[in-house]
DNA sequence: AGTGTATCCTGCAGGC
DNA sequence: TGCCTGCAGGATACAC
C-alpha cells in the first residue's frame, strides 16, 4: 500500500483542506469498504465537523467534533482525494467507494480500485484499543535503536517479515522494509534475533532515513498511489532494490536478486547484504 | 511461534 | 488482436 510515507503525505495534504469542514453527507458507493451497514456509517458522519487529520502507522485518521475517529486504511490501491468544490465532468476517481460532501461544496473521495482498503467510524475508545495493538511509530522522537534491538528480541522470524508486522513496528510495508534492509546491509532473511547490536543500530537509522526521505519526496508511486491533490510521489526513482531484480546494485554493481518468502517478494543485493549464517 | 496458503478485488504486463 | 498467467504498496484467517 501506501505505507507510512504515503499516508503521511496524504495527511499533510488533507489537513489544510478539510479541518473545520462540516459533513453534510457521507455517500457510500461500495459498502464492502465499511465494516458496518452504510446507513449506520452515514448516520454517524452526518452533521459532524472535522477537527484534525493525523496518522498512525499506515492509517489516516480524521478526527470529528464528538471525538469519533474516521480511520482509513488505504489497502493496496486506496486514495483519499480532496476537492475544494464538487468535481465536474468525468470523475477524477476511477473507483470511488465513499464520497464525503462538505457544506460549501468541498468533496473528499475515498477511491480504491481493489477495495482492500477500509473506512471505519470508531469511537475514541475503540480507536485507542486498536492503536494499542500496534507497534511503536518509527519516526517518533523517543523511538531509539535500543527499542528496536530489544523488540527484535528472540524472534525467529526473518527480519523482513518482522518489519511488516504492524504489531511490532507501525507503518512499514514491503517497499521500505526492503530499502531499509539494503541500506543497513542486512539480508532480508536474517532471523530477527540474529541481528547484532551494531546491525540493529544501522537498521534503526536506515528505517528512519528511508521513511523521512520518502516523505520528503511525497511517497512512492508505483502505479496507483496519489497524494491528496492527485499528484504522484517521487520516491520511486530513488529506490535501491525494490522492484529492481537483475539491475546492478548502486554500490557494488552486483545484480539485485528477488526471493519469495512469507508470500511476498524480497529484493536485496547479494554483495552488500550477505546471507545470514547457517543457511 | 513459525511458515505456507488462501482470501478479499482489479488491472496490467508479458508470453504465445 | 486476444487469451492466459503471474504479479501487485495490505491484512487476516487457517492448517500444519
Amino acid at each position: 500500500m501506501p505505507e507510512l510515507p504515503e499516508a503521511e503525505t496524504i495527511v499533510r495534504g488533507l489537513r489544510p483542506t478539510i479541518v473545520g469542514q462540516f459533513v453534510r453527507r457521507a455517500e457510500v458507493l461500495r459498502e464492502d469498504i465499511l465494516r458496518e451497514p452504510r446507513a449506520n456509517f452515514a448516520r454517524k458522519l452526518r452533521g459532524r465537523t472535522v477537527t484534525r487529520v493525523d496518522r498512525r502507522g499506515k492509517n489516516v485518521l480524521i478526527g470529528l467534533d464528538n471525538d469519533a475517529v474516521l480511520a482509513v486504511n488505504l489497502g493496496m490501491t486506496g486514495r483519499l482525494l480532496s476537492f475544494p468544490s464538487a468535481p465536474r465532468g468525468p470523475s477524477p476517481a476511477g473507483h470511488p467507494a465513499v464520497r464525503f460532501h462538505f457544506r460549501g461544496g468541498g468533496v473528499l473521495i475515498f477511491d480504491d480500485t481493489r477495495r482492500f482498503g477500509t473506512v471505519e467510524c470508531l469511537t475514541a475508545s475503540e480507536w485507542a484499543e486498536r492503536s494499542d495493538r500496534m507497534g511503536p511509530e518509527p519516526l517518533a522522537a523517543t523511538y531509539s535503536s535500543r527499542d528496536l534491538y530489544s523488540a527484535l528480541g528472540t524472534s525467529r522470524s526473518p527480519v523482513r517479515s518482522w518489519l511488516l508486522d504492524q504489531r511490532r513496528i507501525a507503518g512499514i510495508g514491503n517497499i521500505y522494509a526492503n530499502e531499509a534492509l539494503y541500506l543497513a546491509g542486512v539480508h532480508p532473511r536474517t532471523q530477527a534475533r540474529q541481528l547484532t547490536h551494531p546491525e540493529a543500530v544501522r537498521l534503526h537509522r536506515s528505517i528512519r532515513r528511508v521513511l523521512r526521505n520518502a516523505i520528503r519526496a511525497g511517497g512512492t508511486t508505483i502505479r496507483d498511489y496519489r497524494t491528496a491533490t492527485g499528484e504522484e510521489g517521487q520516491y520511486a526513482r530513488r529506490l535501491f532494490v525494490y522492484g529492481r531484480e537483475e539491475k546492478p546494485c548502486a554500490k557494488c554493481r552486483t545484480p539485485i536478486e528477488r526471493i519469495v518468502f512469507g508470500s511476498r517478494s524480497a529484493f536485496y543485493c547479494p554483495g552488500c547484504q550477505p546471507a545470514p549464517p547457517g543457511r
